[in-house]
DNA sequence: CCCGGAACCTGAAGGC
DNA sequence: TGCCTTCAGGTTCCGG
C-alpha cells in the first residue's frame, strides 16, 4: 500500500530513467485510470510532451510536463508504476502504459482498479485540502498541536486524514502511535503537550526510516524496478497479527477504528 | 465544520 | 476440492 515513504521512493527511483524523456504514447487497457481530462483529450495533450521535473505532495506523485501540464498520479492501494523496455512483456493487471522516446515503458499496474491519473494544471485541484507535509522543515510540534486542537476523532483517524497531515495511512499512522506510545483510540484533543510531542518525533523517524528501506512491501508494492522494499521487517506493531509486543512481550491487538484494521501493544499504549 | 460509516474494487488467505 | 467469509485500505460521498 503505497504511502509516503513508498511514493518518495518511487519518484526517487523513477526519475534517472524518464526525466527528460518524451512521452510518444500511451495505450490504455482500462479507460477507467484517466480521471481528467476525457480519455481523447488525456492522449492528444500528453502525447509530444517532454517531463522536465517530478515530485511528490503526500501520496499523489507529480511529473511536470514541458507544455507545463501536470500529470498526477496517485496509486491508491494497489497500484505500482513499473519500468520497461520495448521487449519487456507487459506485466498482468496493467491498466495503462506510458510509451517514451528511446524505448523505456512505464506500466501502470494496478489490480484493484483504485488508482488514476489526471492531467491539470495545478496539482491541488486535484489533492483538494492536503495537510502539512510531515517531513518539511515547517512541519514543527506547534504545526501538529494546531492540526489536532479541537478535534474529537480517535488520533489513529486523524494521522491518517490527508488534511490534517500529508502522506500517512494506516501501517504508518500504526506504527508512529506504537513509537509515541499512544493508544490509537484516544481523541485528537486529549493529547498532552508532551505527547504531541513524542508523535511530532515518531511521525518524523518512522518516515524516515521507512524511506531509508525503500518502503514496505506488505501487499501489492513494488518499485519502479520490480524490486519490494524492506521496511515492513522493521515494523513492530503494523500488520502484527499473532506476534507480541517487541518492547514487552503482549500479544498485539487488532482493533477496528473507522473500518480499518489497527494493531497496538495494549501494554505500551495504555486504553484512554 | 466535525464525525463515522458506506462505497468503490478485486485478489489472497483462511475456515469449514 | 470448493465455496464462503474476511481482510487488505486511500479517498470521496453522505447523513446526522
Amino acid at each position: 500500500m503505497p504511502e509516503l515513504p513508498e511514493v518518495e521512493t518511487i519518484k526517487n527511483e523513477l526519475a534517472p530513467h524518464i526525466l527528460g524523456g518524451t512521452i510518444t504514447g500511451i495505450t490504455l487497457l482500462w479507460d477507467g485510470i484517466v480521471k481528467k481530462p476525457s480519455v481523447e483529450e488525456f492522449r492528444s495533450r500528453l502525447t509530444g510532451q517532454k517531463i522536465t521535473s517530478l515530485s511528490r505532495h503526500g501520496k499523489y506523485l507529480v511529473l511536470s510536463l514541458s507544455n507545463d501540464d501536470l500529470l498526477v498520479v496517485h496509486l491508491k492501494m494497489s497500484g505500482s508504476l513499473l519500468l520497461g523496455r520495448d521487449s519487456t512483456q507487459q506485466p498482468e493487471y496493467t491498466r495503462a502504459v506510458f510509451h517514451l522516446d528511446g524505448g523505456t515503458k512505464i506500466f501502470f499496474r494496478d489490480p484493484r482498479k483504485f488508482g488514476g491519473v489526471w492531467l491539470v494544471r495545478d496539482w491541488k485541484t486535484v489533492t483538494k485540502n492536503l495537510g502539512p507535509e510531515p517531513l518539511e522543515a515547517d512541519f514543527t510540534p506547534q504545526v501538529l498541536t494546531q492540526q489536532l486542537r479541537n478535534r474529537k476523532a480517535p488520533i489513529k483517524a486523524l494521522l491518517c486524514d490527508q488534511s490534517v497531515i500529508a502522506g500517512i495511512g494506516n501501517m504508518y499512522a500504526d506504527e508512529a502511535l506504537f513509537a509515541a506510545r499512544i493508544n490509537p483510540l484516544r481523541s485528537g484533543a486529549s493529547l498532552t503537550p508532551e505527547e504531541i510531542g513524542r508523535l511530532h518525533h515518531a511521525i518524523q523517524q518512522t518516515l524516515r526510516a521507512a524511506i531509508g528501506s525503500k518502503g514496505a512491501s506488505i501487499v501489492n508494492y513494488y518499485r519502479p524496478g520490480g524490486e519490494t522494499g524492506t521496511a515492513h521487517f522493521d515494523f513492530k506493531v503494523a500488520h502484527g497479527r499473532g506476534r507480541n509486543c517487541p518492547n514487552c512481550g503482549r500479544p498485539i491487538q487488532r482493533i477496528p477504528v473507522r473500518n480499518r484494521g489497527t494493531y497496538f501493544c495494549p501494554g505500551c499504549q495504555p486504553a484512554p
